[in-house]
DNA sequence: AAAGCACGCAACCGCCTACTC
DNA sequence: GGAGTAGGCGGTTGCGTGCTT
């Protein structure tokens, strides 16, 4: 039998978003929480696949995402992380808070790359390249790191290959709030697919902090009803449930959250701008 | 000024895994 | 135990934009 697909294609949106749609599902996220991805884009009123949905509110609507190009000290931090874990991104950007793995990725394939080749680096191996030396394919995820290491009789670590790099994140140390570096020797090379014991560490980041809510507690935004923080006493009870306590990042929720939703509930707002700049800036840690 | 090219990034696709029944 | 489903992940694509010729 085979698979069905995500969603229906027919009748559903795809290409860049509009500032209406990130409008409804910031709107829907934030009131209820993430429920089941499938139903949110019915519920939410978007002609959407819920994989779409929850893709744009993981790499993009996120509240406590960083925008801009990472820092000198994130990207050394990808160096090292990539050499122990492979293209694990999502294992990646869980040691950089505030960064998707989407982004990670990126950035990776589109500056790291050519910045360790200009090195002499194998973005691969995260070896010297030398002119013999066939670059080594890329581990699948199916390959255990344990295995990938035992072929390599020599400290994979760049610290190793470029000493510079030591300094480097020495010097950038000062300039990032949160302890990332020491989190660096805390990273099991074993699989920890089956072990999210440290899922809510300090450190680590994890996607599911929103709230997840049942079902029945699903409140549907209304188009009729005037939405104004004032006006919706019953939406304010349930705001004030769902605060967003478990969330990493340091969110002033008394103020911070009114001045996000007097952006959600002003029509006159171009939500891009918001999420680009004040949404960002509200939220910024 | 315009055509061609390269680059960066958001979004999509398909596969995999975990979970439920 | 197997089928079905949902969510997550990594690879890839395609479009917008800036640069070069």
């Amino acid at each position: 039998m085979g698979r069905k697909p995500c969603c229906d294609k027919d009748g559903v949106k795809k290409g860049p978003w509009s500032a209406e749609e990130d409008k409804k599902l910031i709107n829907f996220i934030l009131i209820n929480g993430q429920c089941c991805w499938r139903s949110l884009p019915r519920l939410a009123g978007l002609l959407r696949c819920g994989k779409s949905c929850r893709l744009r509110w993981t790499n993009y609507l996120r509240p406590d995402l960083k925008r801009g190009l990472l820092s000198e000290y994130e990207e050394k931090m990808v160096i090292d992380l990539h050499s122990q874990l492979g293209n694990r991104w999502s294992k990646i950007a869980s040691h950089l808070p505030g960064r998707t793995d989407n982004e990670i990725k990126n950035h990776w394939n589109t500056h790291i790359k050519k910045k360790l080749k200009k090195m002499g680096i194998d973005p691969v191996t995260h070896q010297p390249i030398t002119v013999d030396q066939p670059s080594i394919e890329q581990p699948t995820k199916n390959q255990p790191i344990i295995q990938q290491e035992k072929q390599t009789t020599m400290p994979i670590s760049p610290a190793h290959v470029v000493p510079e790099i030591m300094d480097i994140l020495d010097h950038n140390k000062e300039l990032v709030e949160t302890p990332i570096l020491s989190t660096i020797t805390e990273i099991k090379l074993e699989d920890d697919d089956h072990n999210n014991n440290n899922k809510n560490t300090a450190t680590s980041f994890c996607t599911d902090e929103v709230p997840l809510i049942q079902p029945h507690e699903i409140i549907i935004p209304s188009e009729s009803t005037p939405s104004t923080s004032s006006s919706s006493s019953t939406s304010s009870i349930i705001l004030e449930d769902l605060r967003f306590d478990n969330w990493q990042y340091d969110f002033n929720w008394e103020d911070d959250f009114s001045k996000t939703l007097d952006y959600l509930l002003n029509d006159d707002i171009d939500m891009n701008n918001v999420i680009s700049q004040d949404w960002s800036k509200v939220l910024e840690v």
